[in-house]
DNA sequence: TCAGGAATTTGTCGCGCGTAAAGTTTTTAG
DNA sequence: CTAAAAACTTTACGCGCGACAAATTCCTGA
């Protein structure tokens, strides 16, 4: 049989008896070539297993059929979450997607933005560390590759934004909050490390102030991306030193607020709302996990699937239409209110 | 200025001062030129920044500087933290590493090893989904790809195997529990997706029996990557039902053991060790969040930072000495006991 | 100071494919 | 049935770099 290995595109043309240019156009895009041309091809594709060669195809290719996705912590399951659904679309569109983590470091987020240009990208979708991110770095980056930001949004980067709308769902939750009791005390770092908490928090000053309430920032020290161990260790001594004003805690972000169940539990208080509940605890974000704390946390859920469908529309346009786009668009998503039993 | 672009190694080669050729070696090998050289080369590097073309590179280059990296799942954030060990030792080793989730599925599993393939990576550090892996795509591809496993084993495939001593660690944890009370279930998915489901099963049959105990299974259905779900709903079944002859339940993983804590939570049972608790329940694996759930979930660690360590140092020496190991080596990890207040 | 080896330069080829132009065949429309 | 359009073939070039051989320059040590 002829199970003499195909070496290059040369020798798989001459088998399927096709020129080698139309071949190439085959691979570009199978229905460029008429239907009877296409079949024979396919034909020799099932006897001799070929593939073009990666590195050639894109060294001379304009433009590559690589979307890079960045985001700036992959093991935290959110993002590891909405990655995964990003990748799934791309890949359904055609795209080969790279999936980068910045591992909650600038450098390392600087170097990943580095890689991805030297592989010349179709485009990239990027959500950057926020507060903890070169700007110039990403100015000059999005400059050069059409870039759609996601999660964490940076003023005038990028084609364009898909992420929450911070302000509807923390003042939704504070709403919610103040409606059914005690209002909230807001739970976060002082120095918060990941990308919307200073959003968050001017939310929620603004929301209590509408309500006639006065902000109760508990602000606690920590760095890095181990929010649950800092939701814990700080729950601890808040809990501990009484500084807490009110019977109700909205947490900056679920890992935190999980950190912070774990360490209510540890002190004996009972989390939850009426009779025989000491504290009511809520976060935001409706991380994977928050359905099965003990109780169930009461949280802001973010549309995972919108957000990421979106992202790769756009960005799926902007690279399909050559062009980028007129006016930077900037699209916020509603959070839903996500009652279960913390608060 | 000489602010005009740097176009290939050519132009760079001239501006530096120095023949392309040591440029390039330069660039495959900065100790491999003399000192002087170097100095002149990364003077001009710092006036142009300028960088090979990776496609052009590793076209022609025997061997790539890429190490293809696979996990079954990686919004599992057991899986997305070795991953992450994984990269950054990849990294600091001077080479590429890609990540690539399976997402769950056999045929993403072989897309991943097919796109490797066609990437020409150096090596792969590769954790099948086990039981759910197509052996045959992954022996061949094993054949042509120097290819470490981790995690989960696939008998005879590639060069070498690192993961968790199952039988040690689940046999270490059910003797504790036997010790310090009554012998446990073991709570598991009768058709279980995660890769070293059935060893553990095994692992706790033999345990339980050569401790004179009646090993009893408690198999519950529910497929997918949902652990902590099928833990929640079936943990309220089993609880409901009283199917549990024992009042120790040993989980097969730690994400099964938080759904069953959320559920027993759920049915006002208290969990953990000594009066005034209802049931023990541990888990396995020590995942990032079991150090945070209601109970502390007493488990059974995997020491990721070795076994992602000597992975990657194999394959490192695989690919640097060229040549595959005489016999395929296998190492287990022992697993560590982590005693919290769950069990 | 000089030999000899190491480092470098020069020149040249090849990798596998994209791409373009010009000529040929096939298909489609009138 | 014919002419135009579409698809294909042939031919040829270029991409940016790795790899190699031969010639040259540099450095080391006695």
């Amino acid at each position: 049989m002829g199970q003499n290995r195909i070496r290059n595109m040369e020798e798989f043309a001459a088998v399927s008896g096709i020129s080698r240019p139309t071949v190439s156009k085959y691979f570009h895009d199978p229905d460029s070539v008429r239907a009877s041309t296409r079949e024979r091809i396919e034909a020799a594709l099932e006897r001799y297993d070929y593939r073009p060669n990666f590195y050639a195809v894109n060294q001379n290719r304009r433009l590559t059929k690589n979307v890079g996705i960045v985001v700036p912590y992959l093991a935290d399951p959110f993002f590891a979450e909405i990655a995964r659904c990003i990748e799934t679309l791309c890949y359904a569109a055609g795209f080969r997607p790279i999936l980068l983590s910045s591992h909650g470091g600038q450098a390392q987020e600087n170097d990943n933005l580095d890689s991805l240009r030297s592989i010349r990208p179709a485009g990239v979708l990027f959500a950057p560390l926020g507060r903890g991110s070169d700007r110039a770095v990403i100015e000059s980056f999005a400059a050069a590759v059409p870039t759609v930001l996601f999660d964490s949004n940076i003023e005038d980067v990028g084609e364009a934004f898909f992420g929450l709308d911070n302000v509807q769902s923390v003042g939704m939750i504070v709403e919610y909050l103040c409606r059914t009791g005690e209002p909230p005390a807001f739970f976060e770092m002082r120095t918060p490390t990941n990308p919307n908490a200073f959003k968050r928090r001017r939310a929620y000053v603004e929301a209590m102030e509408r309500l006639g309430h006065a902000p109760d920032l508990v602000q606690v020290e920590g760095g890095g991306w181990d929010f649950e161990e800092i939701g814990y260790r700080e729950g601890m001594r808040v809990i501990s030193e009484r500084r807490l004003s009110t019977n109700t805690v909205l947490c900056s972000n679920d890992r935190l607020a999980i950190g912070f169940l774990a360490a209510a539990f540890d002190k004996g208080l009972r989390i939850g709302r009426g009779e025989g509940h000491a504290l009511r605890v809520a976060g935001h974000d409706d991380h994977p996990f928050s359905r099965f704390t003990c109780p169930k946390l009461t949280t802001v859920a973010q549309d995972y699937a919108s957000i990421a469908e979106r992202s790769v529309e756009e960005l799926v346009r902007l690279v399909e239409s050559g062009e980028s786009r007129p006016r930077r668009e900037t699209t916020l998503f509603e959070g839903k209110l996500i009652m279960r039993d913390s608060a």
